[in-house]
Parts: C-alpha cells; structure tokens; sequence
DNA sequence: TTCCCTCGTATTTTT
DNA sequence: TACGAGGGAA
C-alpha cells in the first residue's frame, strides 16, 4: 500500500541508533517519518513510548492523523507535539518540581514586552529610547542559548546588552511571581528538568525509547538539549531535516544541529533523500542552481522522474497594482485547467498581500490569507481571554491590567499605579490587592469601588471554575461584566461581536482529547488556555475550498501548489535589505528563495515591479539580485504591465500547459492533505466563505436543546446582563419565532432556521444588536 | 479619567 | 499606509 523508495524503506526500517534523514524539499520526509513511527508501533514498541516532536501543531496533528490511517488503529498514547507543547505538559505534569504552580500562564510576546516594559521602566530606562521589544529579543535570544539572568553578561560596547543584564533578573522574577513562562521559558526550564541529575529527568529518558524530530534544521540550542536530554538513555534519535531550508537563524535555530549530527550522536546512520516527487524538471532545475549558490551547505542535489515542463517566467511589472493584476489574469486564464486552489501567491512581507486582495476581489477571484493579523491577536479576543486567564491565574498582573481596563470601569492610569505600589509593598498581586482597593491611601472613591466589583466579579467566576467546561467558563465572564454589550456599544462592535462569537465556537468545539499532550492533571479551562496560547495562525488555516491562497514565504514551507507566484523579487524587497545585514543573512534569504520555488508542482512565475509603495513611500527598486543568479535556459521573460521605461522584455503570454496529473504518487507536504474536523477559517481572514464547523449539533431534523433555565433579568441601568443557571434539563423545540437567549447577544426572537445538524443555522433578531445568524451547535442558545 | 486627535514609526516571524 | 502611543482637552 505506502510504496517507498529505496532510501526511504532505509530510513523506516533503520532498527536502533541514531538516525539523521537529510531530506530534499518534495522528497517524501513525512510520509517516511509517520511510516517510521507506524512500523515501530507494529513491531511492538508501545506507542506511549515513542515521542515525536514537530515545530507546529498542525504537522503534529497530521502526523498523528497519518500514523493513524497507516496502522487502522487508535495512536492512543502516542506523544506527538510541539516542542512548546511538550513543554508545557512537562511542567504541568512536574509542577511541583518547578517554580510555578500547575495552573501557570503562558506569555505571548505581546505579554512579555509588557512586562519587561513595566520592569525597564521601574530601573529608569525610558521604553521611547530603548525599545523593550528589542531587548525583549535579546532575552529571547539569551533562553534559547540557555543563558540564564544570573549567567548573562553584557558586550562590551554593547548598550542593549548592557540594559539586558540589568534587566534580565528583573523581568524573570515578574514572571515567576506572576505563575507565567513566557515561549522561550517553557524549553529553558523543560531543559532544566530533564538535564537535572537528581531530577525527573532520568524517569522520561528511559520512557521513550524512540524520539523523532521533524525539521531539525530549526531546532534552536534549548531545543536541541531538550531532544539529546529525552533520548539519551536509548539513543534512538531519529532527526528529519534539511539544511537548504532552514530560514529561521534569525529567531535562534542554529543549522550546527542538524550539521553536526553526525558528530554529537556517534554512529549515526545517515540517509539522504534526493529523489523529489513534486516538481517539473525546469523547475528542480532552477531550484538546484538557487541553492548552489550558497557556500555554507552540504552538497547535495535533487532529481525528478517528472516531464520537463514549462519554463519558469520572470515578469517585469510598472508597479504592485500591476503585478497583482497580472496575476489575477494569469489565474483566470487558467482557470478550467486549475481550480482557484490550486494557486498559490508567496511574497516576503505581510503588507504585500494587500495589493493581491484589492486585484482579487476586482476580479471576484476567491482567495484566503493564511498569516497576517492572527485571530487570538485581535484585540477583543486578547480582551476577553483576560478574564480566563486571571480566573485562572489570579497572579497574573498582565491579564489583570488588560481586563481591568476594558470595558472602561473607573480605573485609570494613575489608580493604577497607586494599585500597582500598594501590591508591590505588599507582595502580592493586582488581584489580591484590588480586593482591598479601599485600604489603599490616595485611591479614589469610584477606582476604589471599580477595583472591588472587579474582583468580587473574578472571584464569582473562580468560585465555579473546576465544575465548568472551556465554553461556560467564557460565558459566565461575558455575562458577570457585560461584556457583549460593552462591545456592543463600540464603534466597530459588530466586527468585534462577531470575533467573539467565534471564539464561543473554538471554545464550544474544544475538546481536551484533541490535545494530543494533555497533561491528565490539568482542567478543562487551562487546557483551552494552553492551546490558545500555543496556537499560530497556521494551525487553523483551512485550506480545503475553492480560494487561492496569499501567504508569506514563510509560512509555505511544507506546503505544495501546483501554480506558484513569487511576488516581490526585487532588490531590498527580496532579499530583503534588513535581513541581509546580519551575517549569514543573505544566505538564509536564498534558502527562503529556495524553499519558495520548490513549493511549485507545475508551474512557478516570479513577479517584479519596478515602482512599489512601501511604507508610505514610493520606492523604486531594481529586480533581485536572485533573478540573476537563474540558468537562462530554463527561464522566460515577460512584460506584466505598467512599465514606463522603454526596453524591458517580449513575448511570453500566458500558454499553460496541461494540467498535471495532481494526487497521483506524490507525496503531500502537510497542508496539503485533507485536514481532520478543523474550525473553519478562524486564523486566516477568509473573503470566501469556507467555515465549516464539525462538533456535533443539538437535534437532527427537529431541533432540541437542554434547557438550563436560565433567565436574564431585564437590562439593567448601564445594561449589565446577569444569568441565572440552573439545571433543568427540559428539551425544548426550536422554531421560528421562539424566543431565545444568546449568551453574546442577548435575548432575541428566531427568524428562520436553515440546515440540518451540526450545519443548522438560526437567523435572530436580537433586541440589542439586531439580525445575525448563528450556528445553532455554537450558539448556547438557552428558551427566553 | 477618558476620549480624541495627532504624530511618528515600522515593515520576516513555527511557539 | 496603518497602527499604537502619547499628549491635551473636557
């Protein structure tokens, strides 16, 4: 059935030892690492004593889902994650071996800039001269290398490691005291853990006898010990990767990992993967000589069994309206040949995509964007995730600050402060010390009262916290402070409403035996924290549907399109001028080049605009210099449009080729393959309707629900909204013109019901903010 | 204390 | 361009 080539079947069937694949872009790493995995469970190693580590949830989630279909049975006991995921388990499991408790918060970098904000701040730095998000990425930096605050010392000459060292120790302590780690913390102290002698380090070692790593070439130093820790009771060490496509240097990973392999694991046993199962002759072609130019590599060089196939084009364009334009084109005239999703536009920087949705939507051509502003970045989302986070956590003085300050409650800068101080001289947190608020000498009448209710509120929601699902726990924060009527009454509430409502849907659907390393001992609640925090944008992108898809290059890796636009290629642009003033930068920029050509099956055009708006600013730029550095006999230019200058090039149209055969025996990069369940199109803004939400819904063809008797007692004066939950669980029909309960938006009377199942959808006019539609398996829907 | 407006700045980014 | 921070007025 799986069919290998020879040095694939040589990597599944290595027996024990340590093992490094060096797998070329479209060689089939996956499919060899889940069939790896699969044989070790058949020939009788327990699953839940095989470890396998990934960079995202999503390649976690599909590896586990793969290794499922090969062996037709459960994965149960399986450790498949991330390496933060794994972490984090860790430290639950082991909290009592560390320094925070088991319900700790994970800081996102937002959070953590705060933070050290607030710690520069107090040592006298002003946060306008030096940026805390610069020494932030100091810090982060200083983790990964697992330097610790009493260990770093600063460069000479050197001034932001100078405030580094100073505020380091600082900035740790803030999140000790808070029950928070931030990103960077969750390896150090996972490493910590494993490498202590006297510690649990000993009892994980010896449980995995198989670890395997996915994308070694990004593993930064802390994840490195981490993987050498867990597997050096067994030493087998099974690590996938490519050299040619590590593009994360500047964020830590150190591409000596994966070269030295061979040195730090002796007797390794080395496999290379070259036989590429993607991409057309012409453009393995180019990709060859993309990377050859690059010094500091192992040699190596990818082949294909596939036809030729058409040149690679290089269009010139006037500007970026043009070039997006001539890209819609392309596409249309495509179209029959390729369906929309078969596209795929990759550009260097986020603001570039905004070009690409004006053309689009012109031409009413479908598309999705994986990546630019994430869904749990928005401010309402992080806004109302503040509440759990404190209930959870009372500790943690950011989620404090962040809910105290919306919805606007009395409580300013300045009381704040004096909060801020009194917590301080008492040691304890905001939240304790807001209990007391009155005591504090110089707070003022109403901050003081604000303060109170706020934690009066916060400690109602705690009181039922270990009883309560994901879901209720929100629900019972949007009613204690009116917080759907808050929004309500913002400028661009709808939106906003609408954010949120879709965050009762992903905590409806959660559900903790999805969280593939669930540590036993942690609650509902702090599981959906967990998963939030650690989630990226990419793990919910959908790529099922009929959109093409706009995504930097960075988020392309691992990904396969049959026709793939490179947007961008000029000079400071791609590569871009900031990254190639570190060193080694220009290099990693080719390798991006490298992993962005390699994503094209069929087809592969790469864009250039001579004039292009950037920052405000018009800006001129000649082509990349990468453009150049192409064998011409593979290449073929073309005129985009909009080009003042005479000269330029000719010919070139659009001749597409036949469609190539798609899904025969190539291998599917993650991404590519049919996703389980998935949440619609949360992460990614979708112009394309493609939500698609699986958990079971209430009722099939007659609609029910469990009625909680709950009952809302009339807006009040400044339109709080108060539920009464009891538990009767009276099945009630749902009907036009019942009159029901939304938890975000209030009473309302159904208008319609469309659907069956978990698909039913209700059209409610609500008294407050008028006629919505809602998914009845989400909404919560309670009898008015 | 809060709101509104203006000014300035920044632009890659798995977790 | 677009967003956030900061300053000033009500």
């Amino acid at each position: 059935m799986l069919t290998l080539n020879p040095e694939q079947r040589d990597a599944v069937v290595h027996g024990d030892g340590p093992l490094l694949v060096l797998a070329g872009a479209g060689s089939g790493k996956t499919r060899v690492l889940t069939a790896r995995v699969a044989r070790l469970i058949e020939n009788g190693v327990p699953p839940d004593r095989i470890l396998a580590v990934t960079f995202t949830n999503k390649a976690a989630g599909e590896m586990r889902e793969r290794i499922g279909d090969l062996l037709g049975q459960s994965t149960r006991g399986l450790w498949v994650g991330t390496f933060h995921s794994i972490a984090a388990r860790l430290l639950r499991v082991e909290a009592i071996h560390t320094t925070r408790d088991r319900s700790f918060t994970i800081y996102d970098e937002d959070d953590s800039i705060r933070a050290l904000k607030d710690v520069m701040e107090a040592a006298g730095f002003d946060a306008k001269r030096w940026s805390p998000k610069a020494v932030r990425n100091r810090i982060s930096g200083a983790k990964n290398q697992l330097i610790g605050p009493s260990d770093y010392s600063p460069a000479p000459f050197d001034l932001i490691s100078g405030i580094v060292a100073e505020v380091y120790p600082g900035y740790q302590k803030i999140l000790t005291r808070r029950n928070a780690y931030d990103f960077d913390d969750l390896l150090f102290e996972a490493v910590r853990l494993l490498e202590d002698p006297e510690g649990v380090g000993g009892h994980y070692a010896d449980r995995f006898l198989h670890v395997l790593v996915d994308e070694y070439q990004d593993t930064n130093h802390a994840q490195y010990r981490m993987v050498r820790a867990l597997a050096s009771a067994h030493r087998n060490l099974c690590v996938v990767g490519d050299d040619d496509q590590s593009i994360y240097a500047w964020r830590g990973a150190d591409v000596r990992n994966i070269l030295d392999f061979e040195r730090d694991f002796e007797g390794a046993h080395v496999v290379r993967l070259e036989q590429n199962y993607r991409s057309t002759g012409a453009i393995l072609e180019v990709a060859n000589a993309v990377i050859e130019c690059n010094v500091d590599r192992k040699p190596k060089r990818l082949r294909t069994d596939r036809e030729h196939g058409d040149p690679i084009r290089i269009v010139r364009c006037g500007d970026e309206r043009r070039e997006a334009s001539w890209v819609a084109g392309e596409i249309e005239n495509a179209r029959g040949r390729y369906g929309y999703e078969d596209f795929a536009i990759l550009y260097r920087t986020n603001a570039q995509s905004r070009a690409f949705e004006e053309a689009f939507r012109r031409a009413g051509i479908p598309y999705r964007i994986v990546g630019g502003v994430p869904f749990y970045d928005r401010r309402e989302i992080k806004d109302v995730l503040s509440y759990l986070r404190l209930a959870v956590n009372p500790a943690d003085d950011a989620a404090f600050q962040r809910a105290i300050g919306w919805p606007r409650r009395g409580v300013g800068q300045v009381s704040l402060e004096k909060l801020a101080a009194a917590a301080a001289a008492a040691d304890e947190s905001f939240f304790a010390t807001a209990a007391r608020a009155r005591e504090i000498e110089g707070m003022s009448k109403k901050a003081a009262r604000g303060l109170f209710e706020f934690a009066t509120g916060i400690e109602a929601v705690r009181s039922v916290l270990a009883d309560i699902t994901a879901r209720e726990a929100l629900e019972k924060c949007v009613a204690t402070f009116a917080l759907a009527t808050a929004l309500a009454e913002e400028e661009d509430g709808a939106d906003r409403l609408d954010n949120v409502s879709e965050l009762f849907a992903t905590a409806a659907s959660f559900d903790r035996d999805e969280v593939d390393d669930a540590a036993p001992e942690a609650t509902d609640l702090e599981l959906y924290l967990q998963t939030v925090a650690l989630r990226s944008d990419l793990d919910d992108a959908d790529f099922d549907g009929e959109a093409v898809t706009l995504m930097t290059l960075h988020n392309a890796k691992g990904l396969e399109f049959p026709v793939v636009f490179l947007a961008g290629m000029e000079e400071g642009l791609f590569p871009l001028s900031r990254a190639i003033e570190s060193e080694g930068g220009l290099e990693e920029e080719r390798r991006l080049f490298y992993v962005g050509v390699t994503r094209a099956m069929d087809r592969l055009s790469l864009t250039h605009a001579d004039r292009r708006w950037r920052a405000g600013m018009e800006s001129h730029s000649a082509s990349s210099s990468f453009l150049d550095e192409l064998p011409e006999t593979h290449v073929e230019h073309t005129l985009g449009g909009g080009v003042r200058s005479r000269g330029g090039y000719a010919g070139g149209g659009s001749s597409y080729g036949r469609r190539s055969s798609r899904g025969s025996e190539r291998e599917g990069g993650y991404g590519s393959a049919a996703r389980r369940g998935g949440n619609g199109a949360r992460g990614s803004r979708l112009d394309f309707s493609g939500s698609d939400p699986s958990p079971a819904a209430p009722g099939g063809s007659s609609f029910s629900w469990h009625r909680e008797a709950g009952r809302k007692s009339p807006a009040s004066g400044d339109g709080e909204l108060e539920y009464d939950y009891a538990d009767s669980q009276e099945p009630v029909e749902l009907r036009a013109g019942t009159r029901v309960i939304h938890p975000l938006f209030g009473p309302g009377e159904i208008v319609t019901i469309s659907g069956v199942g978990r698909d039913a959808k209700a059209e409610i006019d609500f008294d407050e903010v008028g006629r919505k539609k809602v998914m009845v398996a989400y909404a919560g829907l309670r009898p008015s």
